[in-house]
DNA sequence: GTCCTACTTAAAGTCAGCTTGAGGTCAAGT
DNA sequence: ACTTGACCTCAAGCTGACTTTAAGTAGGAC
């Protein structure tokens, strides 16, 4: 038995919307095994896909990239020198945004009358203008459900 | 003397290439307190302004969320309570983005002969799975230098 | 046999934050 | 006076990940 799931299901199960399974399909990261009538049919296997497709949005991989790591055999083919690498960028922008959030929450208690007046509130705003953020990091974790 | 700066001069300054600075203003995040010719003259004071702005470009703010903080007056009204949530958002971001750094470190050192087959791998794919990364979250620092 | 409903398609729209292009202007240098 | 070149404006385009819309179709209930 091949366990075929309707979209409608792969959906509920997924918390995503068909839109985007339709979308993912387009983009060549999920596979239907087949329609019944015009509906796609899925396999169980595709909620594990969707899981890891989930799991490499979050790590800051575009779908293009993610695409890429299934490469044509379908089974995925994860590299693991760009996990390695996906890490180190994961690390860096964490700690930008600890300094970040020391930063806020410094200002957010600091008593000088004005954020301009506080020193620690330069200190970041310096570092910030200084170009401590410039460079391109990965969206974290945007994943969204739909919006009911 | 008021020290009238070129655009050229403060998108030197600032990193910043002119076309955002004229884009920035449209939105309402900085103003030119001149012309010379067409050219538009800016205070030097707008190269603290601009630092704030990345800084809360950093922070995870949209630009409308930072153009109501230089609200009307003109003068930065930062809202500490507003530090306060962002901060905890940005705590919440971290964690999620930690978490996802372990991961993808466990699976790179993995020698579990297939990724799906390492428990590690297929706990973190649960997670995500699971919708752990549901949760809109700021996109971190995200400013970019102009493409030489 | 007819209808309902959830699916289907392709194309266009959305959002944020800019960038690019076409065509125009003007201060300064020669 | 003329040229140069960096600026100007306005509109459109771009990226990424989707969502929305309009018009169509077919499986299953009645």
């Amino acid at each position: 038995m091949v366990t075929e799931l309707d979209i409608s299901l792969v959906a509920q199960r997924s918390g995503l919307p068909a839109s985007t399974l339709r979308y993912y399909e387009e983009k060549g990261l999920i596979a239907a095994i087949g329609r019944r009538g015009l509906r796609r049919q899925y396999d169980a296997a595709v909620l594990e896909r969707l899981a890891l497709i989930a799991l490499g949005r979050a790590a800051g991989f575009t779908l293009d990239e993610i695409a890429q790591m299934f490469a044509p055999d379908g089974r995925p083919h994860i590299d693991r020198q760009l996990l390695s690498t996906k890490a180190s960028e994961l690390e860096r922008t964490i700690r930008q945004l600890s300094a970040m959030r020391d930063g806020l929450l410094h200002a957010a208690k600091c008593t000088a009358p004005s954020h301009m007046e506080c020193p620690s509130f330069r200190r970041i705003l310096r570092a910030a203008g200084a170009g401590a953020f410039e460079s391109r990091a990965p969206r974290a974790a945007v994943l969204r459900r739909r919006a009911s």
